[in-house]
DNA sequence: CACTCAATTGACAACGTTGTCAAAAGACAA
DNA sequence: TTGTCTTTTGACAACGTTGTCAATTGAGTG
């Protein structure tokens, strides 16, 4: 900035105020001071900017996803990009791989590059470490599932009903044998998926068989053996419902390893690419990650602009989609 | 930081010196530091660290991809993001949606945040305005596809010669009329592509049939249109290879509105979730993502670490997997 | 004890910007 | 012309840190 203040025979403010673009320069100046920018091949540095700048704003946020690689990550992560472009914010992405330890190391790397704001997607038990960051003005906001021990702003699926309208599905078709295949209880809302067939079930005044409810599937494979041992018993159960993504794959698969696909009916939570061309098409509870993420940033940046009213919970509908694999019947 | 250093009472130069971990600081007022630091909840800096630091890193990298959300490049991603944390180095993502003028702001956005190093997976048609950048000190490193009127270092798939294998599955199994299906010509790795399903014609001296190529095809719809084409035709062609992921989708998708997926041989280029469950499964050229975001990220921390060696081509095989579409005889 | 030398500590400038405020220049009226 | 007011411009400090180098401390030696 000084080399080009000296090549234009201005002052290295006048720059300044060219490069943000500031009014009350006189055009005169403002040509010159634009050529030598050009001729020296300026590069604004905005860490430097950022520094001095009264409000400290980095024009970056930071996201801490489950893995950046995983569709529904990815997902968010698109939605949330889209709407930080429009005000020239870049984002910075994290995978915690559902570790509450990378969780924290994340989010201490995006504080100290002073990131205007976090969304965070979390794996962590206890966010009360985020204090330190609100207090130093960061604004937080979690997506897909709620924050513990810490009051923020919250995106969420509506888990519990999304699942209990694909029960109820299965149920109006005269299921009554419908087993249950979830991930991990720890997660809030693996745990509110697994509430929603509970609940569904005891409305509708079916006793549940707890043997035909399977936890902590994590991955494919596990969820694969499960299903496989639900299916070759001797009084199996005519539908399955699958709490997550991988768990409604490894189902599939052992559907089709039993060569029941077309007799047991699935339905799955989570969209899955391709289920459409499956046979069957697999009905599933589709969440929306783009709105999800759409909303999260919303919200960021709306507090970002300084609103102070209390923290929301903004709960984004799932949508079932019929396919085929949801409408066998028993 | 003078905070921390009033409480202590020791100058900041002592804190900024047990921040970073040097040595020569007694063992008694570090501890004293460590103290004050942990009770003022001192947040350090990197910004204005990396400001006054002599070698200027940021330790951030900025990686610019196709479409964080689209499954080849968030596989990019991830591996490029494994590599980076085991340095301390964080990753701004962008999506330039296959529009030059994106890839440039995005660069330009990266820059101004001075990363210390670029990823890019380019769309733009000229990459002689990251000279400037080069000049600036920035490492560059280019995936998926090689840049233009640039030298840099780069990480690219076999993409001709992966073609010639699928096509050489499909003439040993004694198909003569095969359809091929490519992406924008304009687009390197595409081309390349259609260029290995010329070759291995020619090779084998078989006369390429000009209207049974068809290329220019964006998105899935597109795919499916013109694969609908090429099957509804008095003498269709008995294989279909599909040059990209959604073309592949795009043509499946035909041949089973068709009811001719048991009868028409398909091989996709890059691999599909689910591929395998699909029926027939089919049978991919995959390439290899984690691969190669791995080599990138290798390349571009050893020109960090001061590696001035020519810039270097790196070439990452991919591989057939056969799952029964590609296994159809004429 | 004074002296030398190494280890520890601190004062100060500097990194590349922008905020503050005062000075200079220009516009307009009397 | 002078005086007043507005617009444009610049000098300087400051943002939070680290590099440089000098001052201080302490250990070891004769």
């Amino acid at each position: 900035m000084r080399e080009v203040a000296a090549l234009a025979k201005v002052s290295i403010k006048t720059v300044s105020r060219v490069v943000n673009g500031e009014s009350g320069v006189s055009p005169a100046l403002a040509r010159r001071v634009a050529a030598a920018s050009e001729r020296l091949a300026y590069r604004h540095n905005l860490t430097a900017s950022s520094l001095r700048r009264s409000d400290g704003r980095s024009a970056t946020i930071g996201v801490v996803l489950e893995d950046v690689s995983n569709p529904f990550s990815s997902a968010l992560h698109r939605s949330i990009e889209d709407v930080a472009v429009q005000r020239n914010v870049l984002v910075l992405a994290g995978s915690s791989d559902e570790d509450p330890d990378r969780e924290r190391k994340l989010v201490s790397a995006f504080a100290s590059r002073r990131v205007d704001g976090l969304i965070i997607q979390p794996s962590s038990q206890d966010h009360s470490y985020l204090l330190a960051e609100r207090r130093a003005g960061t604004a937080i906001v979690f997506v897909d599932r709620p924050p513990a021990f810490f009051d923020a702003d919250t995106v969420v699926t509506d888990n519990a009903a999304g699942v209990r309208r694909g029960i109820r599905h299965l149920l109006a078709q005269g299921h009554r044998r419908i087993g249950y295949l979830g991930d991990m209880h720890t997660i809030a809302t693996a745990a509110e998926r697994h509430q929603g067939y509970v609940e569904e079930l005891a409305d509708q005044g079916i006793e549940i068989d707890e043997s035909l409810v399977r936890l902590d599937l994590r991955g494919i494979e596990k969820a694969e053996a499960a299903a496989m041992e639900f299916l070759s018993r001797r009084q199996r159960p005519t539908a399955l419902f699958a709490g997550q993504n991988l768990i409604t794959i490894g189902a599939f698969r052992a559907l089709r390893r039993l060569g029941l696909h077309q007799r047991v009916a699935l339905i799955g939570f989570d969209d899955i690419l391709l289920a459409d061309l499956l046979e069957p098409g697999i009905t599933v509870i589709a969440q929306d990650p783009v709105a999800i993420g759409r909303a999260a940033a919303g919200m960021l940046f709306r507090r970002l602009d300084g609103d102070r009213s209390p923290s929301e919970r903004h709960v984004v509908v799932s949508r079932m989609i019929t396919r085929g694999s949801g409408e066998i019947a028993p």
